[in-house]
DNA sequence: GTAGTATGAATGAAAG
DNA sequence: CTTTCATTCATACTAC
């Protein structure tokens, strides 16, 4: 048994995989300092960290609630509900996110406004080049990585092109149709017997989840848990 | 045992205490260069962590086993029985939803940690058979075509590459903040001008839970441990 | 605090 | 392979 889980499979040679941090070494702190061991981590794994213990978290969540309402639904006084509804509903309820992480870059009026006289320029795609160059420009003005300026140009297009195309879109018929789309979905999701149902999966690996309260519930007894804790070969990058 | 720890709570100043973490030196460095961020964290810090984790991972292997062997106790028809374990697997994959209104693959959880660890196995650019075989396998968890994995394995590389040129992840300077200690960067949360944010953060979470036969484990009482679920308010951006 | 919108970021697919 | 596009996700923000 063994879940599979993949901290850091990213390249980077794996150096700093999963919780297998380094020491941080000495510390150069020659000023007497009581050495204090720590481990280090970058704000990435830092981040992939966070994730993963969402996921789990949450994942016990919705398992939790599952197991409620099909237990629930054994016991004949809770009947009525079925598994496949239930499992949509809850699954289907918010819509996706991972879990809120870190905060994302957001310009500053001032780096907004040079990236719109850029933008406005009229030079299409800025090249590698151009986007360093602006990076650079505007981390005076604040925080910016290149990536962001590359996003930024990004989005803009697509945007701007986007907005283009709706204002003579009052094609009702693609509302109307896309309107059905959505009702007929929403059918097949009430309907677990439909094997297209389970099929369509895909699109979103997020796990959310609705927060409920699973007290009356029975389940693994701690000790259990903790008992294998052994099993688990956390400092390093678990992959069984 | 006892998890306490937050990550997640939104509030930004919560969850820079929480693992006691330490941001490195600002970036304001005069030099231009992003600084370089790290958290830093205790032995014992590191060792909740993993227990945590531990804990998370656990009860849910255990919880998805039970949900199997539930789902399949109450509908013992072969239908029956391949729904439950396709619940099982959605489950772990994903709370999709809004079936059907996409067109773009996306794999599930399952068939990309598959694709990560044959990508970490580094044999590059898997020649056609190869893929072929990529994709039948995948097939298994999943609609998957060949051409899917072609692209995955081909972006997953570029960006791959892309990133690597970023981070020259490198432990060095942190050992004077690591006394610093204090730095709680809290602060910067009411300045939305200039932000301290962070940003190329961009490993991918490869978060994965790969469904396990579990061994007829007795779920018993664990409310403590679900207790714990509260505190970590994954998902959603409810923030409760 | 709930809902809707703007937008930064992630990523599959396609073009170059 | 590299770069760009298109779509979607997730979050910050605003308004009720």
């Amino acid at each position: 048994m063994l879940m599979e889980w993949v901290w850091e499979s990213q390249e980077q040679n794996h150096q700093e995989e999963l919780l297998q941090l380094q020491i941080d070494h000495d510390q150069q702190n020659p000023d007497g300092v009581a050495g204090l061991y720590v481990k280090v981590m970058t704000d990435d794994q830092m981040e992939l960290l966070r994730r993963q213990i969402s996921v789990y978290a949450t994942i016990c969540e919705q398992l939790a609630e599952m197991h409620k309402a099909i237990t629930a639904l054994q016991d004949p006084s809770g009947v009525g509900t079925r598994v496949g509804n239930l499992y949509c509903d809850s699954l289907m309820v918010s819509g996706g996110h991972k879990m809120g992480s870190r905060q994302r870059w957001t310009p500053t009026p001032l780096q907004l406004q040079i990236l719109e006289q850029i933008f406005d320029e009229g030079n299409g795609t800025p090249n590698k080049l151009k986007v360093k160059e602006i990076a650079t420009e505007l981390a005076q003005h604040g925080q910016i990585s290149e990536t962001n300026v590359y996003n930024w140009f990004q989005n803009r297009r697509a945007r701007s092109k986007k907005k283009q195309l709706i204002p003579p879109t009052n094609n009702v018929e693609l509302e109307a149709e896309a309107e059905a789309q959505v009702r007929v979905e929403s059918l097949k999701e009430q309907d677990s017997s439909n094997p297209e149902n389970i099929q369509l999966h895909d699109e979103n690996e997020n796990v959310y989840f609705l927060r409920t309260e699973i007290d009356d519930t029975e389940f693994t007894d701690s000790a259990a848990i903790f008992h294998q804790f052994g099993s688990f070969e956390p400092y390093t990058k678990t992959k069984m």
